[in-house]
RNA sequence: GGGGUGGUGAUCUAGCUCGGUUAUGAUACCUCCUUGACGUGGAGGAAGUCGGCGGUUCGAAUCCGCCCCACCCCA
């Protein structure tokens, strides 16, 4: 190891090819060691990561590096999310089109382009970070919209189908009419802004008095259901069962009581629209109210107003607000702050459509999941209440299908005769807008008058959530049912689910729901929840603000260990990171003094050539080792890698840089032959040993500058070594009980030789070291150039100088 | 509106479960130092009313109550 400084950017990336080459991380369910699985969060190809991505993902490294060195058969594939609405809105822009006005696969291609190219880029800087995912082959990558990946998804469903577990069912939901397809509550974004409220003037039949209400969706009028008033409300309380007439319409509407209604928002009276908002559905469903819905899904106004047909929502707004105005229907407009609800995708305002769409039962699951969310742990265990609370709250089963392209297909055709929905047998990938079915006559009436495929595709999360069965099945992406056998043996399927904390209302709940559908088991034994990494404001990175950072840029800088360092040591597990440059670039100068820690130790022979005698202070070092090892595995198990990564850097740089090794440095050189050739040979012995140990602690989180000195050292790979075992360190720990005295001691001499403006070398004639450091007393001489050792004070000459140390012990100096 | 997490020197962070000497560590900053790995180094220094207010207590960063602020998720 020549070079004074270490290199990542010349090192680092041909030590992962090294390792590709290797096939060092290959998974091999031949090995005899016992599986542990990791179900890796695909990444979702459609945006290049920020600095989040890159750090989240490192710390599921971590996870397998560590379960490998303890002796584990890892199975961690690699992996790429490809489906689903991003893409397609990505491509949208990128392509400036509207996905349902190109041929279906046109759109399709399009999409490729953009997740071949964001998928190559996010797979590089899984490489300059080092990562020990099984392979990066891109046939051994697999991605969710591969044959292989949809037809797994369309098998569950072809299942779960039949075992009753489906239903279509005509629900109104949100609707986005810009990527003209059903989106399920967790895909809702809340956007502010203002919207106009009008007080319109509506007539109640029986009486005739006036009833003024308040609304912002004005349009609505002829889809109003029912007129509410809050119960308390002693202004309206007369009017309940009576009749309000619609201002242009003329409609007939009933006038109820219910708690929704707010006595201080507008006039306290309001109109309940198929649909205007969410508490309209609710509404409705609670009223078993027939709606009758005035809204296309192009979001254009049907045939039910002949008035206003064919007008798009916005323009029929205008119409009818003039008309009314004209009428004198209009008494007041107040300009209202409000929040929209928004598609979460392309950012369209929402509406609530009724479609029939296929619904997969989850309320009826919610006990046994929270038995589950009882059982399973979570690292950090704080984040189990992200899901019990969600789990508390959700009210209705989770709609499936969406009108979109880039997805797994509902695998689905309709007979052209009775309209029944013909599943086909599960295995193969079916695509049903395109292919004629598997079969001739319908399941149901017999006939053969033909089929229509149908042409949904399912949420995405249809997907994800079953990627720890896709796993279990198919390492390297080739089928393997003996190894899902062995893995489901178990009472969970798959080991651990590492994921951020934003998705646990989607991907863990949803993988848990199916996991237990298909297996009647919990999908995982362990969650790992992450935090994000924020900017320096601790606001969410947003390449739209300037605020993102990216990852290649800092790697291409500090190093893909520096990255992963950081993100480790900069927080506790579960913690939001605040990034910031200046401490990563701290963490850059760290790997530096690893690596000359190595070159200095290997500059002596590492095997001592004769016998060797451990001196106290080998004993000592070896013992704090012992000590920090047993620490940092405390972190590791509970995979909290900001525990180790702080216990490593606080023995590397406070106790064997700058102590052990200074006072080691004259012994090892042994220039004036002070010191036996044991005593020599003992801390040679030492340095490599600490140093050989110390690396493999280290390797987890930053492996390739541990590799690089490895390899140099031993010629071979610390990463399939084992995890060091702190009891076989040292037999028997000792001296770690003077480290403070040392600590003191040794830093109050440089202090001392530095306030008299002396080089630390100067020669110290005569001292009195603190009893307690006695053992050490022959490295101490060297270390601080004692020409003398005395034991009275009588024998110091007049030039001196006492310490008192912390624990009442003397340390004199004379010069 | 509901739930979650957090607020500790300039910046980030440990400690809080179980109250008790001088509040941990890192980065940045200032001063000094080329000693046979490392100036991407070493030694030292300065820097905090532990978000605010109130309570419990001999004693509170830690326990209790209220409030404020930020972020995340949900309605």
């Amino acid at each position: 190891m020549p070079e004074r400084t270490y290199n990542p950017q010349k090192q680092d990336i041909n030590l992962f090819n090294t390792w590709q080459k290797e096939k060092l991380f290959h998974f091999n369910k031949e090995s005899g060691k016992p599986i542990y699985s990791i179900d890796t969060p695909p990444p979702y190809a459609n945006a290049p990561w920020h600095m989040g991505g890159a750090i989240h993902y490192s710390g599921i490294d971590m996870i397998a590096r560590y379960k490998r060195m303890k002796g584990h058969e890892i199975l961690f594939p690699m992996c790429l999310d490809r489906n689903g609405l991003p893409i397609e809105v990505q491509a949208e822009k990128e392509f400036k089109v509207s996905m349902h006005e190109v041929p279906r696969e046109e759109f399709l291609a399009m999409c490729k382009q953009i997740l071949d190219r964001v998928g190559d880029m996010i797979l590089n800087i899984c490489r300059i970070l080092g990562f020990s995912n099984n392979s990066f082959d891109w046939d051994d990558v697999y991605k969710t919209d591969q044959e292989q990946y949809r037809a797994l998804t369309q098998s569950t469903f072809i299942k779960l189908f039949k075992d009753n577990q489906i239903y279509e069912d005509n629900r109104p939901n949100n609707y986005c009419t810009r990527c003209k397809t059903t989106i399920a509550d967790n895909e809702i974004d809340y956007r502010s802004g203002n919207h106009i409220l009008y007080d319109i003037k509506f007539k109640v039949k029986e009486t005739g008095e006036e009833l003024i209400i308040s609304t912002s969706r004005p349009e609505l009028i002829p889809a109003i259901g029912v007129v509410i008033y809050n119960p308390k409300d002693n202004r309206y309380k007369h009017l309940e069962g009576k009749t309000a007439v619609t201002p242009i319409f003329e409609d007939e509407i009933p006038i109820l009581p219910h708690h929704y209604a707010k006595m201080e928002f507008g006039t306290g009276i309001l109109m309940v629209c198929a649909y205007g908002d969410s508490g309209d559905v609710q509404i409705f469903r609670e009223l078993k109210l027939n709606p009758k819905p005035i809204i296309n899904t192009d979001g254009k106004i049907t045939d039910a107003v002949p008035e206003f047909e064919g007008l798009k929502i916005k323009e029929a707004k205008k119409e009818i607000t003039k008309q009314l105005e004209e009428h004198g229907y209009i008494l007041e407009k107040v300009d209202t702050a409000h929040n929209f609800p928004t598609c979460s995708r392309c950012g369209n305002d929402v509406e609530f459509l009724a479609m029939p769409e296929y619904y997969l039962k989850q309320v009826e699951y919610l006990p046994k999941l929270k038995e589950y969310a009882d059982t399973m742990k979570f690292f950090p265990d704080f984040m189990k209440k992200v899901w019990v609370n969600w789990l508390n709250t959700v009210s209705i089963d989770w709609p499936i299908s969406r009108r979109r392209y880039y997805g797994t297909e509902v695998p689905i055709w309709y007979c052209k005769k009775c309209n029944h929905p013909n599943l086909p047998k599960p295995g193969p990938y079916y695509q049903p807008w395109k292919d004629d079915p598997p079969f001739d006559t319908c399941q149901k009436c017999g006939t053969s008058e033909g089929f229509e495929g149908d042409e949904r595709t399912f949420d995405t999360w249809m997907d994800s959530s079953i990627s720890e069965i896709y796993i279990s099945l198919h390492p390297h992406n080739k089928r393997d049912d003996d190894l899902f056998n062995q893995l489901n043996s178990r009472d969970y399927i798959c080991d651990i689910r590492p994921q951020g904390k934003d998705i646990v209302r989607t991907w863990l709940h949803y993988t848990m729901l199916r996991g237990h559908q298909l297996y009647d088991k919990p999908a995982f034994n362990h969650a790992w929840i992450s935090g994000h990494v924020v900017d320096r404001k601790g606001e969410k990175m947003s390449k739209s603000k300037g605020t993102a950072i990216y990852p290649e840029e800092m790697i291409e800088k500090y190093g893909g260990d520096s990255v992963r360092l950081y993100g480790a040591i900069e927080a506790s597990h579960g913690s939001d990171i605040r990034f910031n440059q200046q401490r990563l670039q701290g963490i850059s100068k760290f790997i530096n003094k690893i690596y000359n820690i190595a070159r200095f130790v290997s500059s002596f022979p590492s095997t001592a050539s004769g016998e060797m005698e451990l001196q106290p202070a080998d004993e000592w070092i070896l013992s704090e080792l012992s000590q920090t090892i047993a620490e940092s595995i405390q972190g590791y198990d509970v995979y909290d890698f900001n525990v180790p990564a702080k216990a490593l850097r606080k023995f590397t740089i406070d106790l064997f840089a700058s102590q052990y090794i200074e006072m080691v440095k004259g012994r090892a050189y042994n220039r004036d032959e002070a010191f036996s050739e044991k005593e020599q040979n003992a801390a040679h012995y030492t340095l490599h040993k600490v140093l050989n140990i110390m690396i493999k602690a280290f390797a987890p989180l930053v492996p390739f500058v541990t590799d690089f000195i490895y390899r140099g050292l031993h010629g071979k790979s610390v990463h399939t070594e084992n995890f060091p075992d702190p009891i076989k360190i040292i037999k028997e720990k000792k001296f770690t009980e003077l480290t403070d005295v040392l600590l003191e001691s040794n830093s109050l001499i440089w202090k001392f030789k530095k306030d008299m403006k002396l080089p630390l070398n100067t020669p110290i004639k005569k001292a009195i070291l603190p009893k307690s450091l006695e053992v050490f007393v022959l490295d101490l001489k060297t270390m601080h150039t004692v020409e003398q050792i005395s034991s009275e004070e009588s024998e110091l000459d007049s030039e001196i100088k006492k310490f008192i140390l912390v624990n009442g012990e003397k340390l004199i100096i004379s010069l």
